[in-house]
DNA sequence: GCAGTGCCGGACAACGTTGTCAAAGCACTG
DNA sequence: CAGTGCTTTGACAACGTTGTCCGGCACTGC
């Protein structure tokens, strides 16, 4: 910038008047300077700049993983929003570890972004409260923050959603209906189960229900063990869109129960199967809004939206007549 | 740090010494110092130090949607390996637009990021130059830069995966086979077709192939067009995963051509969907370690690996007897 | 007790920008 | 032609850190 200002005969704060688009240049002089910067092929500092005016224009987004098409689809909503306010996304994955999650959290802190945006993989978030107390503002997404920490989120009707599919399932005939979910310590999964075990009532079977995270050979296992039982279930109702597809995957090419899921999934719909949908964009898109309300002074008191889930009936959950 | 210096009853410097754990503070000292931090909740400004050092320890992705699979899966390699090396990701969707992509490029050099790793959209990468002469490395990955611009690329084997392909449909009687593929400015499009044009030689007919972006209108208006014909294909050769859905979803529940795909996708298997497959994970990796090689001051001359691609079969390519 | 040696702590400048404030230039009025 | 008000420009400090350099202090060996 001072390169420029001598360059073109004028005083550093000139530039930057120019460079910020700031009125009360005279529009000679400021041609100078912009002949000058596209000669000497000049670029603001942008980290020069944060550090003067305390914004960054970029938040964090910390995911489970984005190579899963859930967050994958919700990372995309939340880039779209921020893009449309001008602001970068800095993004990092998990994978399950909170460890993890608290090392992306702190170091997206100690950037400075503007504001943060949560799938949180652990249970504690006091390691926020200073951050938060700092004012950057934090928007936890899918699953809520620990205990202690009051903060915005945005979670799907999880118990709903579960509770939907059984009565679906029951509504069609199945008595015996098994349930496949992810780590109980994962809000969603527990969630979940417990719609799925409210709308079952006095069906409910222990022995039926199966809750790890999705790995072939456990899913295959488990169900294996169930399909051996004296009475097998005749469905199976996978607790998120992994599960389902792993599920999908041990049960091919045998006479197995009819699989419903939680979560949609890319061509679903080719194989016939029923879903709760969620929509992860939307998930992005409202946590994203919400969070730039904050960003722009809304300080109101937490709030806390449930988005709606759908069951989109594909034939997986009847009974065959 | 100030208030931390005078609150420890040292000198600023002696903080910055604590918090960057430099040699020649006496442990009494240090230790009084990391309880004024503990106890004011501080935590260092990472842009201060940003400027102040020069590096920023953040690399930017330029991709064309992370809500690709594809991509998604580029995008969590590159976050891995640059998590491994202490560094961030800045991440960005292109959607296809030329204009977007220079955008965000720039938008990250002004941020003054490490490196760049990006998926062009556009033909012209002139923009560039400036920065790459300034010394930010980049590398171009799945597509390689406009002209004039030699920097490193990482490219799978395109033309080679679909003669691949086209060649096992051959090989299995085909010999009326359509290719659908992505609009012909994509580079992988291009070469894509160009190795199906080659493998097929005197087979080849300009009517069974449509270069269209994956809509399901189009794609669906393109098979019956083809299918329509004289004599139609009895195979279909699709050019990117989204497509091979898009496909799969038009031709659904009428006999139609068998679907072969470039790309594997979910499900792929269960389907029982031939396809050639790339492995996304491994051109993030290979992208961001050859980043990291520059960035630790590897100056040879530009390299341009091309990763192979690998045939699955899974049925979907062989005529019925 | 004194010079020499090492270690530790601190003052200061610099990174590249922007906000504040004051001054200079100019046209216009009475 | 002085006075007024507006526009345009510039000097300076500050943001929070780190690198450089220097001074003070304790410790050693005589």
């Amino acid at each position: 910038m001072k390169d420029v200002a001598s360059a073109a005969g004028v005083a550093l704060k000139t530039v930057s008047r120019v460079v910020n688009g700031e009125p009360g240049v005279h529009p000679a002089t400021a041609d100078r300077v912009r002949a000058a910067i596209d000669r000497l092929g000049y670029s603001r500092n942008e980290s020069a700049r944060v550090l003067r005016r305390g914004r960054t224009a970029t938040i964090g987004l910390v995911i489970e993983d984005v190579a899963d098409p859930f967050y994958a689809g919700l990372s995309r909503a939340v880039e779209s929003v921020a893009a449309a306010h001008g602001c970068l996304l800095l993004s990092g994955s998990s994978s399950e570890d909170a460890e993890r999650e608290r090392e992306l959290v702190l170091t997206f802190c100690a950037r400075r972004v503007d504001g943060l945006i949560v799938v949180p993989a652990g249970e504690d978030h006091s390691y926020l409260r200073p951050e938060l107390d700092a004012g950057t503002p934090a928007v936890f997404v899918d699953r809520p923050p620990g205990p202690g920490i009051d903060v915005d989120t945005v979670l799907a009707d999880n118990a709903g959603g579960a509770a939907l599919a059984t009565r679906h399932l029951v509504a069609h005939g199945h008595s015996r209906i098994a349930f496949l979910g992810d780590e109980p310590s994962i809000f969603t999964a527990a969630r979940r189960l417990h719609g799925f075990r409210t709308a079952l009532g006095h069906l409910y079977d222990e022995r039926l229900v199966c809750m790890r995270s999705p790995a072939l050979d456990t899913v295959r296992a488990a169900l294996d063990r169930m399909l051996a039982l004296d009475r097998p279930p005749t469905a199976v109702f996978t607790g998120n869109g992994r599960l389902t597809v792993t599920a999908l995957r041990a049960l091919a090419g045998r006479r197995g129960p009819a699989v419903v899921g939680f979560d949609d999934f890319e061509l679903s719909d080719l194989l016939g199967v029923t879903v709760v949908a969620q929509d992860p964009a939307r998930m992005g898109r409202v946590a994203a809004e919400l969070l730039f309300r904050r960003l722009s002074g809304d300080t109101g008191p937490a709030e806390h939206p449930v988005l709606p889930v759908g069951l989109v009936p594909r034939g997986s959950g009847e009974l065959p007549p």
